[in-house]
RNA sequence: GCCGGGGUGGCGGAAUGGCAGACGCAGCGGACUCAAAAUCCGCCGCUGGCAACAGCGUGGGGGUUCAAGUCCCCCCCUCGGCACCA
């Protein structure tokens, strides 16, 4: 009987489908496990990368099922997006019909997977049941103030046509999407203000144990937290004042200029007061037209022009030159800066090419430092110098106490300042989810109405690649009655970021056909938050950020109780082949549906669970997939060719006790029954290293191959070694091991029945083998008896005749002694 | 530059401070076969040796320890994140 694994897959996956086996429901009286794989976007066809996300997610699933949890596992679509449209624009195919033609095929594609998905739950965030909510959704933002408009200078990537969110632009200012460099423009735009969450996305960082470090430590750095203080100073000639924010208050009396961003609100009054307003004017321009790169690269040049105006330092009465500088940022702190060049590099670099005086404040522990000859700034912690009354004080106490000071005497007050920015959302593009506002000559901006939800994207729309939002173009779609005066009102023609659309997808899987809400408070309580998420590295300061935020603001709205997400996070690595990342224009991919078609899901799976572990990166390699199947393969020949034997006294069998076997070769056999359980249980539970647990089933395999049962008894335990095998199995390869399970003769199948539990006696070991060392070198094994004391262990080992030879006329020093492991002899010279 | 991950056989990868290299891939030898495929059995870190065995070995150098891939210090390489953030 051969292993027909076409047929096979298709058999199972059909009984799956039409019995609902995995459906999961709303059920407070048990326990749940919510886990979730990232949702692809339908760009045609499942890759590697999906293959292996959906093999962990369903794995992991399968097995949680299978551990009395009532699991929800769900899948659906992040549906809108660029591709779409590029596609239409290529092929003259409505982006819908493009994506919802990908969309069929791919659910086809997870089916022929095998994975235990509920599908009555698949949601699609480009469909109007979803994006009504994704609209909803904006609208609270809105309402509590947290959405709003301004004109901003924005990236703006050309091939995309729209403008991006910071976390976005990656990798030295190129679109995370296309990698085309993205160059600033101004434009009036939507954001969220996620920096008023700022703080709380910091704080509960340290609240999500089950989250890798470095995703934690790379999203600390985005957020960029740095503490200081706030002080302004008074431009002579107009008396206005100028606020600045300083980390380092300690050196606010080496002060020796005031630099600007060119942005500055400044700037524009200096530039009509002065008598060099002009060329001022022509500095600005130039800086302002520079591409971030330009502007902000480390070591680039720092440019600047003096104003000729005059700032007086508050706390000194010092007068200093203000300057403008393209190396200040108007969107950070208030962009102003102290301009500090004795410990300040960039302020260092700039002072000594415009000639502004070096003022020393500090100096390391028993050195000096002189400004004028200095070649660096110094940055590091110090004593407080040519600062009096605070001279001689070290950094870590200068900076609160000065700044306690400056806040008795009015300089200045603490501030904390962040490095994220607000989310920037408007996209001006089609295939996204309108924003639902109006704009009307007389109210203004006006929201539109809750009840006229949603705002449906128009079907027939002609892309182009004109750069602006193709909504734009929509006279018919456009206009509107004004909901609040019934006046002519025009709609906003942009449409929202996807990542608002899967910002919030994992709670809609709770209640997805809910026509009523978003979702309901029950689901959400009951399933929120996720229990296991798993999906890829890239999205750590994107994805991930985002959806924290919405959960927040959810939480924040009274609509759930969960204030995180995720409790724990799997970030898979990347599939490499050939030593790189599989990629279309390297050549190198392997299309999952080949793969399927010529090994079957279960190989498919067994071997990406079984290559590395699942945050290492995989290397793709047909002999490893080869392997995988000769495995199954082994597995599938271990029962069919046993089938009589197996199917006898099916049902109610008990397995033998390990109190019931006596030949040592059979108390193994059953060690390694009930070992293989405890190490997959721990490995996939505990390590989630999934290799090794398949490493344990071959090895299970392998006794089990060699393993020639003859009498009844024998017999009975090998059918206890194949039971445990396919039940340990069933996760990875769910289809053959249904099959196996059914054709040995069990009547309840492998997905209806609990994990198989170890039997604690049966771990016992009768004997171990002990490394006999002499000065830490392995000179020796011995087979002893297990569980004996160190005092017994040690006189066993040195009574051996082999050891007692090497210790003959030799000098013992110590003796060490580990039960059950070692036996270190030291001896002299 | 700063922060983080990682360097273990020919390859993917295993190893609560306690026998480095589990498991798999590749390779080598053998069985079966007219032959091949498939399958099965055996070998498989490096060096020396017919062998028993010995020496060396987890990026490099130091250290702690009876014992270090694992802990500590310094350095190298590599991958990733951030990068004029005041």
């Amino acid at each position: 009987m051969d292993y027909d694994f076409q047929n096979i897959e298709k058999k199972w996956q059909r009984i799956w489908e039409t019995e609902g086996t995995f459906n999961a429901d709303t059920d407070p009286d048990r326990e749940k496990f919510y886990c979730l794989e990232m949702f692809p976007y339908p760009s045609g066809a499942l890759h590697m990368g999906h293959l292996r996300n959906y093999s962990i997610g369903d794995m992991m699933s399968r097995f949680l099922w299978k551990r009395g949890f009532n699991v929800l596992h769900p899948i659906g679509f992040d549906a809108f997006g660029l591709p779409a449209e590029n596609a239409a624009m290529k092929s003259n195919t409505p982006a819908g019909e493009w994506t919802w033609h990908n969309i069929e095929h791919m659910t086809d594609q997870l089916k022929n997977m095998g994975c235990s998905y509920d599908w009555r739950r698949r949601v699609e965030t480009c469909n109007p049941d979803y994006y009504k909510w994704t609209q909803w959704i904006f609208l609270q933002f809105l309402k509590k103030g947290l959405a709003y408009r301004k004109n901003a200078p924005v990236n703006w990537c050309s091939s995309c046509g729209t403008v991006l969110a910071n976390e976005q632009v990656i990798n030295d200012g190129h679109c995370w999407r296309c990698d085309t460099q993205v160059v600033k423009r101004s434009l009036e735009q939507w954001f969220l203000k996620i920096t008023d969450y700022a703080q709380e996305l910091l704080d509960d960082l340290d609240n999500l144990p089950g989250w890798p470090e470095r995703v934690k430590i790379m999203q600390r750095n985005w957020i960029g937290r740095s503490t200081g203080a706030r002080l302004s100073f008074r431009e002579k000639s107009t008396g206005e004042l100028l606020e600045t924010f300083t980390t380092r208050f300690d050196t606010i009396f080496g002060v020796t200029f005031l630099a600007l961003a060119p942005e500055h609100p400044f700037v524009e009054r200096m530039i009509s007061l002065s008598p060099k307003g002009e060329e001022i004017r022509k500095f600005v321009e130039k800086s302002v037209t520079q591409s971030s790169i330009e502007r902000t690269a480390v070591g680039g040049e720092k440019e600047g022009i003096f104003t000729g105006f005059t700032a007086v330092n508050p706390v000194t009465d010092e007068e200093v030159p203000i300057l403008i500088a393209n190396y200040i940022l108007m969107d950070y702190g208030t962009g102003a800066i102290m301009g500090v060049p004795a410990h300040d590099q960039r302020d260092f670099e700039f002072a000594r090419k415009y000639g502004l005086p070096v003022k020393v404040v500090i100096t390391p522990e028993g050195q000096t430092l002189e400004g004028e000859t200095m070649e660096t700034s110094f940055e590091g912690e110090g004593i407080v110098c040519n600062s009096s009354p605070f001279d001689g004080l070290p950094t870590a106490r200068a900076i609160p106490g000065m700044i306690d000071w400056g806040v008795e005497k009015g300089y200045c007050i603490p501030e904390v300042n962040f490095r994220i920015r607000d989310w920037l959302i408007s996209r001006q593009r089609y295939w996204g989810a309108p924003i639902p506002v109006i704009y009307c000559g007389k109210c203004g901006l006006v929201p539109v109405p809750e009840e006229d939800l949603p705002v449906l994207l128009p079907e027939k729309v002609k892309i182009t690649e004109s750069g602006k939002s193709p909504l734009g173009e929509d006279e018919e779609w456009l206009s509107v009655p004004c909901p609040s005066c019934g006046g002519p009102g025009r709609r906003e023609a942009d449409t929202m970021d996807t990542f608002i659309c899967s910002s919030w997808y994992f709670f809609r899987y709770c209640s997805p056909r809910e026509d009523n809400a978003a979702f309901t408070e029950r689901d959400a309580n009951y399933w929120m938050p996720v229990d296991q998420y798993i999906g890829g590295i890239e999205h750590a300061c994107l994805h991930l950020i985002y959806a924290r935020f919405f959960t927040k603001f959810f939480a924040d709205l009274g609509l759930c109780n969960a204030r995180e997400p995720f409790t724990r996070l799997l970030t898979q690595g990347m599939v490499i082949k050939d030593g790189a990342k599989m990629s279309k224009s390297l050549g190198n991919v392997v299309d999952p549906d080949e793969i399927i078609h010529k090994y079957g899901a279960d190989t498919a799976r067994l071997f990406i669970l079984f290559a590395a572990p699942p945050g290492n990166d995989l290397d793709w390699t047909e002999r490893g997939v080869d392997g995988a199947n000769r495995f199954l393969r082994r597995v599938w020949r271990l029962a069919a060719e046993n089938l009589e034997l197996l199917k006898k006294e099916r049902g109610d069998e008990p397995p033998l006790s390990m109190d019931a076997l006596e030949k040592p070769a059979l108390r193994e056999v059953k060690r390694r029954i009930h070992s293989t359980i405890a190490d997959v249980t721990r490995d996939i539970e505990e390590e989630q290293q999934f290799n090794t647990a398949v490493a344990r089933m071959m090895e299970l395999l392998n006794t089990l191959s060699s393993f020639r049962p003859e009498d009844e008894r024998e017999k009975r335990l090998f059918r206890e070694g194949v039971d445990v095998l396919l039940a340990c199995l069933n996760p990875f390869c769910p289809h053959m091991t249904e099959e196996l399970w059914a054709l040995t003769g069990h009547e309840t199948p492998l997905a209806k029945l609990p994990w198989p539990k170890a039997d604690p006696a049966a771990l016992e070991k009768d004997s171990v083998t002990i490394a006999v060392q002499i000065n830490g070198k392995v000179r020796e094994k011995a087979l002893l008896s297990a569980g004996l004391s160190k005092e017994e262990l040690e006189r066993e080992v040195l009574a051996l005749p082999q050891v007692a030879r090497r210790l003959e006329g030799v000098e013992i020093l110590r003796v060490i002694s580990v039960p059950d492991r070692l036996v270190n002899v030291v001896v002299k010279g």
